[in-house]
DNA sequence: GCCAACGTTGGC
DNA sequence: GCCAACGTTGGC
């Protein structure tokens, strides 16, 4: 089992979206860098745990929990010449890009903002607050509970 | 909207 | 294989 962090675009998929369509497949299109590749082709596993980020925005911030239900396979939108972030070194012979599919579990019932993530000492080792743009991180387990203590979630 | 950080591309 | 140019990300 392990943790990631999964940033988007609140205007282009939301939480609230993911939570509107719990049974989507293919939502998690377009990652184009080759780090966040690797995590989702090979290491991102069914049953992993999902911190959902919304990037880009006036206040960034971890907004839920998610879990993965499919793992790594090949992004339909890298195939597709009409796609917006089409590839054409990708072909269904030899696919460049992935993507995983995953599920809604639950809200924060207070969402935790990367200004409070920021200023924890218990989670200044994150990628996210080392300003790398990475958009799949690897959460550490203590990392994970720490944001879920301060997102207001009971730990069983 | 600005701009720093940083990943990618391509000329040499 | 270096590195300058360029494009993108994402916080502010």
């Amino acid at each position: 089992m392990n943790y990631w962090l999964f940033k988007t675009e609140p205007g282009c998929f939301s939480f609230d979206d993911l939570k509107a369509r719990p049974d989507m497949t293919e939502a998690w299109d377009g990652v184009r860098n080759f780090q966040a590749r690797n995590f989702l082709r090979d290491t991102i596993k069914v049953g992993d745990l999902v911190l959902f980020y919304h990037s880009n925005i006036p206040e960034p911030v971890v907004v839920g929990l998610a879990e993965v239900v499919r793992e790594g396979y090949p992004d339909s939108t890298a195939l597709d010449p009409h796609a917006e972030h089409f590839d054409p070194k990708s072909s269904p012979q030899n696919p460049i890009w992935f993507m995983v599919d995953v599920r809604y579990l639950e809200a924060l019932p207070k969402p935790v903002t990367l200004e409070s993530i920021k200023s924890n000492p218990l989670l200044t080792d994150m990628p996210l607050v080392k300003r790398s743009r990475l958009s799949i991180q690897p959460v550490a387990v203590a990392e994970y509970q720490t944001i879920l203590a301060m997102g207001g979630v009971e730990t069983r």
